[in-house]
DNA sequence: TCTGGGGTCCTAGGACCC
DNA sequence: TCTGGGGTCCTAGGACCC
């Protein structure tokens, strides 16, 4: 039994999302910005050869931007997750077997299709993809998931490979690896790629002569499965069905800096309440919920202060109610006065599915009320937007609210008129 | 003025138990 | 001087991913 897995990665895929849509935008650089216009999160290739490196921060590169005529935008998540959905829709068509593994990749099981063209058929894929959602996607064909990820990169550096890579043949795998750097290994991160090359380690070929016994000494069994994987021998199987969450974290720099507990308690809320919309998006319940502030680390001006609280709730819940309750106890147990404060964020852990809690008989909340209530406000949400209707807590205030100064406009989803609303319930 | 957000897995070491 | 030993559970911290 051989397995083959293919990767696709669509290429520049925020960039790719603005550009579908406003067709004006290609050949020239794009950059797509981090929540709060911070930090560049996605490059077309005009704008890495302008040298704009991920994660810049976006103030650093002003000048660029305006003297270089870079097109900029806020993140737009919505956009980006419809038009990810319609991508690994077009997937399937080829193949049941796929595995969304981020917004932007997917792994195909091709398991014995050893026997057709695989070259033809992944330009078929790659061909289909881009007509019909309009994102130029980049295939990488291999024996492991690790070597497709290889021959992904591979796919996109090569002007020969033009976004097509099959890498089947032994000697073509090892000149793959050979032409990969440490660091570029899905895997190897900055610490092992400085501890590999202070081993004379420099590029995949020369981490696979490496023994399993050295490896999994000092890279722990993940090293050792990816050293099998890249010697050809699959530890990784296709993940179909992804697993409900075991952490929840909503977190935000805050557009300006906050030093009042109601600013904080405001945005804290928000973001509990998103909490548990996700964690009732996963049909489950938490126990813990953990609080944290902190200042803005980078101004040195500054009285800097960070710290979290966790509180065990006795109930897992997945209330909007509930979930602020607690986490503006915590946040009132570490707030403190006179700080200048960047960001706050809200986690829940101890995530149980929610047809297996254990109640308590001193229980004072009415939870089939709470069930209630929150699923009508989903369903309110899901129609008409977010902060149509929220618990009192989140406040209309907003002065925490995330900058987004170029956000384009939501192409894939219209808002609906305001409702009349009896037909809901 | 302005520096992202949300996850996973593994290990070492301490606490605790018998 | 010499101070049991083995198992399990939990947590913090470190590595990684997109």
């Amino acid at each position: 039994m051989t397995s083959l897995f293919a990767l696709c990665d669509c290429n520049n895929f925020y960039a790719s999302c603005e550009r579908v849509f406003d067709p004006s935008l290609n050949g020239k650089p794009v950059v797509v910005l981090s929540n709060n216009d911070g930090c560049v999160i996605a490059r077309s290739n005009e704008a890495k050869a302008l040298g704009i490196q991920m994660g810049d921060p976006f103030f650093k590169i002003r000048n660029l931007v305006e003297h270089s005529h870079v097109k900029a935008f806020s993140s737009n998540y919505v956009l980006y997750g419809d038009m990810s959905d319609r991508v690994m829709q077009t997937l399937s068509q080829f193949t049941p077997h796929v595995e969304v593994y981020s917004i932007d990749e997917c792994f195909l099981d091709l398991g014995d299709f050893y026997d057709i063209d695989l070259f033809s058929y992944s330009w078929e894929i790659k061909k289909t993809v881009t007509k019909w959602t309009g994102i130029p996607v980049s295939l990488g064909v291999a024996p492991t998931k690790a070597l497709a990820k290889v021959a992904n990169k591979l796919a996109k550096k090569s002007a020969k490979a033009n976004g097509v890579l099959v890498l089947t043949d032994p000697f073509h795998i090892k000149k793959a690896l050979e032409a990969t750097k440490i660091e570029d290994v899905w895997g190897i991160g900055g610490q092992y790629a400085k501890f590999l090359r202070n081993h004379q380690i420099h590029t995949a070929l020369e981490f696979t002569n490496a023994s399993e016994n050295w490896v999994r000494k000092n890279m722990t069994v993940v090293g050792a499965r990816l050293l099998k994987e890249l010697k050809g021998e699959s530890c990784l199987e296709l993940e179909e069905v992804n697993p409900p969450k075991k952490g929840i974290c909503t977190s935000r720099s805050f557009g300006a800096k906050l030093t009042t507990f109601e600013d904080i308690q405001e945005a804290t809320a928000n973001y509990a309440a998103k909490c548990a919309r996700k964690l009732r998006g996963q049909k489950s319940c938490a126990r813990l919920v953990t609080v944290f502030i902190q200042t803005n680390r980078f101004s040195e001006n500054d009285r800097q202060y960070y710290n979290s609280k966790t509180i065990c709730m006795p109930v897992a819940t997945n209330s909007d109610i509930e979930l602020i309750h607690y986490a503006t106890l915590a946040l009132r147990a570490i707030y403190k006065p006179n700080y200048y404060y960047k960001k706050s964020g809200v986690i829940v852990t101890e995530i149980i599915p929610d047809n297996q809690i254990q109640f308590d008989l001193l229980d004072t909340v009415d939870r089939d009320k709470h069930s209630k209530l929150m699923n009508v406000m989903d369903k309110l949400t899901d129609r008409f937007g977010r902060s149509k209707v929220q618990v009192a807590a989140q406040g209309t205030n907003k002065s925490w609210i995330l900058k987004s100064d170029y956000k384009s406009p939501c192409y894939t989803t219209r808002m609906a008129e305001l409702p009349t609303v009896h037909n809901l319930f």
